[in-house]
DNA sequence: CCGCCAAATGCAATTTAATTGCATTAATAT
DNA sequence: ATATTAATGCAATTAAATTGCATTTGGCGG
């Protein structure tokens, strides 16, 4: 019997391959960052990934300072929801995406595609350099409104 | 001769008339606050608006709670610029527009159009109500590109 | 014109995300 | 193995934003 290996996930693979490229070393909590960031979902606040880390591989500091080192050699992309945390997910790096944040629940639904590659090449036509962009796109889903309009009844304002 | 009037600022007068239409009231420190937005170029940050109303006229948190009401109402808009502090501008309802931020001087170019409109359709279309949305292009200036150039050299990182 | 009342404000304290300094640990090259 | 230095842990700190509460004031009715 063959030395068990580790579950394949050439994401994470990949991007511990790019932080060697960038002379970053591959540390513990850089590999628990990125298995949860390859794996899951986002995006995640730093606090939400910190707590998804099991307990004791590293500080909170280290979560912070790990996914700004990944950021600027684009392993994560931030995003920013208006709400006061910045939030972190994997970049796949060849296709860039949309969320639509529910502004009551905070659910996330990801569009696939993206509107804003015309814009980054006219800014890039104006001179820019380095260009990127966030979009995000705001509104209160379906389940919500149910929900509001179930507590609010058909005459909110009107009692007795 | 007739009684000198203050000078016609229309953007003023109808953002006044929201508040009230709102039954908000017409306070000076949210005269100094619209006065600033309506007539300067933003966005700008609290703290910015807050330095540019007559020292005295009002306090720091005043603005803060001022321009967070005028938000809920759709009288400016919040923009993030990704460097820790919002941003606020005067919203003017009819033509939404996009910015681009240069990453070294945060100078700010406004972009007269908006490509996002589509996206918001298609949240709409998906069952999302009260729709809005944030985007911003990041880059650096060209100025910023001659001055690193300047700096940096031909061979930035070689003594001597 | 005067007085009422809720909205708005001032001030101080607080919350919370994020950052920094510095001693220690550990990943990688030799 | 050892050296080098990036990365980390811990504690303190910064800075944006928020909250509580007493006071002020805008806009209303009389």
């Amino acid at each position: 019997m063959p030395p068990s290996h580790p579950p394949a996930n050439s994401s994470l693979e990949s991007a511990l391959q790019t932080l060697r490229d960038h002379q970053a070393r591959v540390t513990e909590p850089r590999r628990a960052i990125l298995t949860i960031l390859t794996s899951e979902h986002g995006p995640f606040t730093v606090e939400e990934i910190y707590q998804r880390i099991e307990k004791g591989v590293c500080d909170l500091v280290t979560v912070y300072r790990s996914l700004a080192a990944m950021e600027e050699i684009n392993l994560v992309r931030r995003c920013d929801f208006g709400d006061g945390a910045y939030r972190y997910e994997f970049n796949t790096g060849d296709h860039h995406h949309h969320h639509i944040i529910c502004r009551t629940c905070r659910s996330v639904k990801t569009l696939d595609f993206c509107v804003a590659d015309s814009l980054e090449r006219m800014a890039r036509q104006l001179g820019y350099e380095n260009v990127t962009h966030t979009l995000e796109i705001f509104g209160v889903c379906v389940n919500c409104q149910k929900k509001a309009a179930r507590a609010g009844g058909p005459n909110p304002a009107v009692p007795g």
